[in-house]
DNA sequence: GTGAAAGCGCTAACAA
DNA sequence: TTGTTAGCGCTTTCAC
């Protein structure tokens, strides 16, 4: 299978195997159909023979594509993927881009030093365009991106020239709101992520539109923000009878302090979270929440991406998600 | 800052602004020594002015050194980074990859085809090395790998001769074993991970070494898993008092059907994890667990690789870590 | 339909 | 210390 050379096989090894031109290799190689159906065959025995394997460096150059594209999250304090939801969008990106021959950079771009890796790696041509993922948009580096040209899409809307995907956030909150409602529940409090985050902001909107004003808690996302919260919430409106949280992990930090506080879930409060994240299944009871397709997302962002890196004068585009209302057994 | 071509800027177009020989400006960007400090600083101006960023693809070619390596991860259910342990082993090796100017590419190889993906990437010189990780010991990648001769780093024992690091199960399942029996418990049952897993033998083997005989019920690393094993098991011992899960998803599993049955933990039952995943924190009461420092060891990982693609006739090499018991409130 | 030849942008001998 | 030169392995005109 390998001719016994030391060193790897290369278009030109399979060329004088099969008696014919590197150029006609390169074709048969890079499915080009104006080879004889003989010498392809020719060829394609000479490369099983050599066990040849094109160089991806050589390619690159000449092709001046990397085959690559960097994914590039960055999340609150170095434990990106501590919050699941990384991990499910990195799962929608890797599944689009396999059979596309595009691998993933993964890249963490949580201090200015790794933000500046991040810019010089695309310079460099290491990938040929940017996923762009945070919990908090990262302004910084968006606007870094979208200045250096580099083909990017944003995982939730930019005010960058850029591509991006996002889910309705407000039609999901308002979703929430409406089954509270129905459940008869009239006293409701909301903990809702950091205030500067658009997202955030757009959740608790969406509820009140439907709920009218609430009592409302910011936390940070994180599940002990969530418990913060939700204590906070319990002597700000001791009577309430429902709250929604703007994601799974802080809702599931209010279960854990409302348990904790003897008021059970469902019945004296209903407990609503945002994500449908694994916590949400974790959780006692397990939680009713509205689902973002965040693999979907994923991969829809790949996608974006591909067709900007092979067309760099497409225009920015949008693509937006419609959650959904899942329900389990805490509201 | 950018010469205004069209083109981006070449070694040849910064010699050219610099007045200096290609070679030279390679020297400087390269940081080798002997180049006059002057002609350096000119040289340095006129990477400036050009906007200059050396091509990947170009160094790649010739120093036949891919600068990336591969992360490849294979879990049970294409859910890989549904358990969070995946993203603590990212983050390590994220870590310690960055300031060595090598980066991770991330690859799944949940299925065969994936598997052949990887070995291409490889092959191709896509990257320089491999890091593997899965839950279950994925045999079939590992033994592709090591035939192949390319350097990489196996996360958790392998037969292979590869290079390898992992934690001391045994150890670990006996802290857990020994803090449960000061704790005065007798009927001590195990929720084990597949037996076909050796590190799920040993955390087994490891317990009994200090607890006796146990009944034992083995899951699958999952949280279903561990309810459904946790219900077994009350059914098998229902005068049990100690349960030790073999990660702290299943026994986040056990914990909710102690719940349901009525059962008080650490009161009634007491409970141990292994991990020390975000999972353990999330669970109420708190996790108590053995600890495995899967950052450190994700770190590890990347330096042995890094060691073995700089000296490939490095013989391949261990690193055992300690685990440690962390007291919460569940035992 | 096939081959010859010219680079892609860089590093590394080797000379000077 | 610096420059010259020869490739690294591949794709891609351009002839034939």
């Amino acid at each position: 299978m390998v001719g016994r050379t030391g060193r790897t096989p290369t278009l030109e090894d399979v060329a004088r195997v099969a008696g014919v031109s590197r150029a006609t290799v390169s074709r048969v190689v890079n499915g080009i159909r104006n080879v004889d159906a003989e010498i392809q065959e020719a060829v394609r025995r000479a490369i099983e023979k050599t066990g040849y394997a094109p160089n991806r460096a050589a390619r690159s150059l000449v092709t001046r594509r990397a085959g690559a594209v960097a994914l590039v999250v960055s999340g609150a304090d170095g434990q990106v993927f501590g919050d699941p939801f990384f991990g499910r969008v990195a799962d929608g990106v890797v599944d689009f881009l396999r059979g596309h021959g595009i691998h993933p950079l993964l890249m963490l771009a949580d201090h200015d030093g790794a933000r500046d890796d991040v810019l010089t790696h695309l310079r460099e041509g290491g990938a040929d365009g940017a996923l762009l993922v945070s919990t908090h948009p990262d302004d910084r580096l968006t606007a870094m991106v979208a200045m250096s040209g580099i083909p990017a899409v944003v995982f939730a809307k930019t005010v960058q020239p850029l591509s991006y995907v996002d889910v309705e956030h407000r039609t999901g909150a308002a979703l929430a709101a409406r089954h509270l409602l129905a459940l008869g529940r009239r006293r409701l409090a909301t903990i809702s992520g950091p205030l500067d985050v658009p997202a955030s902001q757009e959740r608790l909107t969406g509820f009140r539109e439907v709920a009218g004003n609430t009592v409302n808690v910011a936390g940070n996302f994180t599940m002990a923000s969530g418990e913060e919260a939700m204590t906070s919430l319990l002597s700000l409106a001791p009577t309430l009878d429902a709250v929604f949280a703007a994601n799974d992990l802080m809702a599931q930090g209010a279960l854990s302090v409302l348990h904790s506080a003897g008021r059970s879930v469902p019945e004296d409060v209903a407990v609503v979270g945002f994500d449908d994240s694994s916590a949400a299944l974790a959780c006692r009871p397990k939680l009713t929440t509205i689902r973002q397709p965040v693999e979907d997302m994923g991969a829809a962002m790949a996608e974006l991406l591909l067709d900007r890196i092979q067309d760099p004068s497409l225009p920015p585009a949008t693509r937006t998600f419609a959650p959904e209302l899942i329900i389990r057994d805490s509201a």
